[in-house]
DNA sequence: TGACAGGGGGTGT
DNA sequence: ACACCCCCTGTC
């Protein structure tokens, strides 16, 4: 039987609370490495979702942010969406707080990506998705999450580029699916703690829940007790997942960053974590979104300059 | 066009 | 320090 016909998308809808941007900037705020979920369409919209939401954006002439969702959806859009995108009115003018007057490197960060946002996804999807980021690049990452979602989430009620689409699976789901199956989503070693960790969660009901309430030092330790968690992910899943703006997290482009920019050649990874929290202050996580982006920008861009 | 390294947004031992 | 898995990318 053939699957029933797509219902149909609202109109294309100005979303007021998103300031306007730009094409490159909306690629860094949704695909630049917070979140794994996002794809072109055939029209070279942008497609994702998070829960059981899923929506097309773009922007129009005039750089405004603009909305497209299922018709059933529409009622829970735009709040859901200005939540996730960082935008709700606790979150503005959040970067004016960072030391940017006594680091002019941190200053031409801010300059080069205007209005770039910590997103805020639902927690459980966050963890999922940096669980599978060790040694993974963020193109291998969404392919991981892809399969995952297709091979073991419920399909929701609508096609994109006319494939059904997937929500992720839940943790629940996730603990009835064996690790050979989990192996078969491109995972490699990371299918035995995406596995052992869901044994956990559906072990202990109401665990994440706790962890995402619980202050940040213990929320943290409590994620590094899980199977494939360290200090960076830990980090990663408190920062984009739950809003902790303090939580810093360390990988190889800040290593990079903080030892090119600020001179801490041969530094450990904590050593950095400790540097950036005393340097940047309580939203320390903000600044590295920043930095992030910048050596990213860097790399790309040199890297096409010394192609012929 | 097709192999073939090399390396990749870490964690665990 | 290394192994872990294995896909992507650049290169020949």
């Amino acid at each position: 039987m053939p699957p029933s016909p797509a219902p149909g998308w609202t109109a294309w809808a100005v979303l007021p609370s998103a300031p306007p941007t730009r094409p490159d900037l909306l690629a860094e705020q949704i695909d630049g490495g917070q979140a794994f979920r996002w794809q072109r369409d055939d029209a070279g919209n942008w497609v994702g979702g998070w829960n059981d939401l899923a929506l097309r954006l773009r922007l129009d002439p005039h750089g405004r942010l603009t909305y497209s969702a299922p018709v059933a959806l529409q009622p829970r859009l735009p709040a859901a969406l200005t939540t996730y995108l960082g935008l709700d009115p606790a979150n503005s003018g959040l970067t004016d707080a960072l030391p940017w007057r006594s680091d002019a490197h941190l200053a031409d960060c801010l300059e080069a990506f205007p209005g770039l946002r910590i997103l805020r996804q639902p927690f459980g999807e966050t963890l999922l998705g940096f669980l599978c980021s060790a040694t993974k690049q963020i193109v291998q990452i969404k392919q991981m999450m892809a399969l995952l979602a297709r091979r073991h989430g419920a399909p929701l009620d609508f096609a994109v580029n006319g494939e059904p689409w997937h929500r992720l699976p839940t943790w629940a789901e996730l603990a009835q699916t064996s690790e050979a199956d989990l192996r078969a989503c491109l995972l490699g070693f990371r299918a035995r703690y995406i596995h052992q960790t869901a044994r956990f969660l559906a072990a202990n009901p109401g665990w994440l829940e706790a962890t995402e309430q619980a202050p940040y030092a213990e929320a943290k330790e409590r994620l590094c007790s899980l199977s494939g968690v360290g200090e960076k992910v830990a980090d990663c899943v408190l920062l984009f997942g739950a809003g902790r703006l303090e939580a810093f997290p360390v990988d190889t482009w800040i290593l990079k960053a903080l030892a090119r920019r600020y001179g801490l050649d041969g530094w450990k990874p904590g050593q950095v974590a400790q540097f950036g929290r005393a340097h940047f202050g309580p939203l320390a996580g903000l600044a590295q979104q920043y930095l992030f982006a910048y050596e990213r920008r860097a790399a790309s861009e040199s890297s096409r300059q010394g192609k012929k």
